[in-house]
DNA sequence: AAATATGCTGGAATCGTTTCCATGAACGGC
DNA sequence: GCCGTTCATGGAAACGATTCCAGCATATTT
């Protein structure tokens, strides 16, 4: 298709153009030491010939390719494409590349996924992990810098640093917000993966010495028609159901678009808050209060993370925040 | 940190293992030919010692990258991140991985990227433009094989194919409805890079019959604040207008939040349509009407292109649709 | 049966870089 | 003035694959 005439410029044609051995190209390109005379000719040389070293070479020899592998369960999620927005502004700042994989939450893919990474001799990933140890085991042996964002693996791997959110403040204050107006009755809409918020609803609801009505829990997959699925069964199911919190913006979006469906008002018959806040969550009716996610910051510390060369915190928790609007009333019987 | 002790199993201990040649084990796992038992005990070999070729070496010796390079102007708006998903959804079923870069609608940021992308030999690219021809000229003289996304650059490059929603024919219809509804002052609240639909839009006007005004067609930035400036700036500047058109869904955000601020009411007030449909535009007070974008297609044919061997079409145009929810009424003059 | 065609095979070159190592020059201390 | 140290330098060996090419065995043709 493309003749692409002129064969791209090597370090060799640098040296010979520049009456240098490769090796000294080599050094002064990437900062060693070289003589002050042999440097600038070097430097000119490689501006006149427009040089720009292949990372194809480089990476073979490093025998690793430069840049972040970043896997997200679903870069169409506001969330996570805050998240990746995060990791992209911060390699963009070392100059690395990031190459991205959708895992749909889905180990098997995500596995595939790292398969392709593994063969890239990716070294550095960023991953929302959705299977456990076993999927990851391989990873960590062959020697990848691997930080988990916005949650652990199921499986404890302590050796992995992980940038979360503080999951368990979000709850307990949107928990301790709702039993204030009055609710007894609370149902947690999670989606599959989401067992630390699931952890901090419960113990927060019992911290308060509510009980914990396990059928309270409804668990959805990661698409829209499960959400949609689980928030319209949930809603019919319990009628009794006063006060819904939503793990996460999609299952909240399901949340609004069923309870509107089913002719449940909100707040007037159910109050709701959703984890994660997101542009439209102002423009909804009504304007939604939020447990609002540094998802843009966990990205970007992620990327700190793991291109950081020296030692790393097991563990950064970054802040959420409880943004209060018009979809909590005070509790009213459903019927 | 990682002593990662055993060393990566390569082709030659394939071969040496299996006692044949490096040559004929590549042949065998790249689908060349050779006999029925060499394969078979080739293949049983390299399974054994759970051998996967290296990228790199492949990549070096084949003088470019496997893989996508995708640009886009900011992934964390849902029209670019559906884009994205479509892309990465095709690249996953070719395996082939996906580096994304985020420009900022900015040629210098997009240049920058380019830069990378051709130091990491990348040979396919598809992109959103933000630059004009003296951008990409290099990039194609590099031999790069290149696929505009959802617009084209600004300069005239015919060789680069595109892949286009068929914004003149939804500009088209969104302009006929309002003027079926009575309005005729309407403005447009585009962002720069937009000159397309812009000329769209005055060309529909045009051929309706309507006066078009300059000052009604308003740009902004990508940025959300520059959007909302934008926005305020029209209702207030112009208090005649009836209805407005934006150009994306960032700047709809904008308008819905900007009315409601100047107590502009939707639809009685002004009308609102939106490009793109966005899921929150049926939970937005009131429905939105939009012009529907097929994003992920654009993202999945774009994909298929620049994957695709043979000789391309040099442009595939998408259908848009306009649905028609609640933020359009019949004109009423605003004071 | 000789000549030619066909097909499988492995050695070696190649891709573009980094880095080890040997070389030689300059330099300072005794 | 000699020796040890430091420093810049370039040749050459990796890195791990693909692929050209020559060699050889077997099948086909005359």
């Amino acid at each position: 298709m493309n003749g692409s005439g002129q064969r791209r410029t090597t370090i060799k044609d640098v040296a010979e153009a520049a009456g240098v051995g490769v090796a000294t190209v080599s050094r002064v390109l990437s900062g060693g030491s070289a003589s002050a005379g042999t440097r600038e000719k070097v430097l000119a040389t490689a501006a006149r010939l427009d040089y720009h070293p292949s990372a194809l070479g480089r990476n073979l020899r490093r025998r690793h390719t430069g840049g972040i592998g970043l896997l997200v369960p679903d870069i169409t999620d506001s969330f996570y494409a805050r998240l990746a927005d995060g990791v992209l502004s911060c390699a963009r700042s070392y100059g690395e590349p990031v190459t991205v994989g959708v895992t749909g939450d889905d180990p098997e893919r995500e596995s595939e996924l790292i398969g392709t990474l593994i063969e890239q001799s990716m070294d550095r990933v960023i991953a929302v992990p959705s299977g456990d140890g076993e999927v990851w085991d391989p990873v960590l042996r062959a020697g990848v810098n691997v930080v988990f964002a916005s949650r652990r693996s199921d499986l404890d791997l302590p050796d992995v640093p992980a940038v979360l959110a503080d999951d368990r403040d979000g709850v307990r204050t949107a928990v301790e917000y709702l039993t204030g107006l009055g609710h007894r009755k609370i149902a947690f809409l999670a989606r599959r993966g989401q067992s630390q918020r699931v952890a901090a609803f419960t113990g927060a609801l019992t911290a308060l010495g509510v009980p914990v009505e396990d059928e309270l829990v409804v668990h959805a997959r990661a698409s829209r028609d499960s959400a949609y699925a689980a928030a319209a069964g949930l809603l019919q199911r319990h009628p009794d159901v006063t006060a819904v919190l939503t793990g996460g913006n999609i299952l909240g979006e399901a949340a609004v678009l069923a309870a509107r469906e089913l002719d449940v008002r909100v707040p007037r018959d159910v109050s709701l808050i959703m984890f994660d806040d997101v542009p439209w969550a102002e423009l909804c009716s009504p304007p939604l209060t939020v447990i609002a996610q540094p998802a843009q910051d966990i990205g970007y510390r992620s990327a700190e993370l793991v291109l950081r060369q020296g030692r790393r915190p097991r563990e950064v928790v970054l802040p959420s925040e409880l943004v209060v609007r018009a979809s909590c009333g005070p509790r009213r019987p459903r019927r």
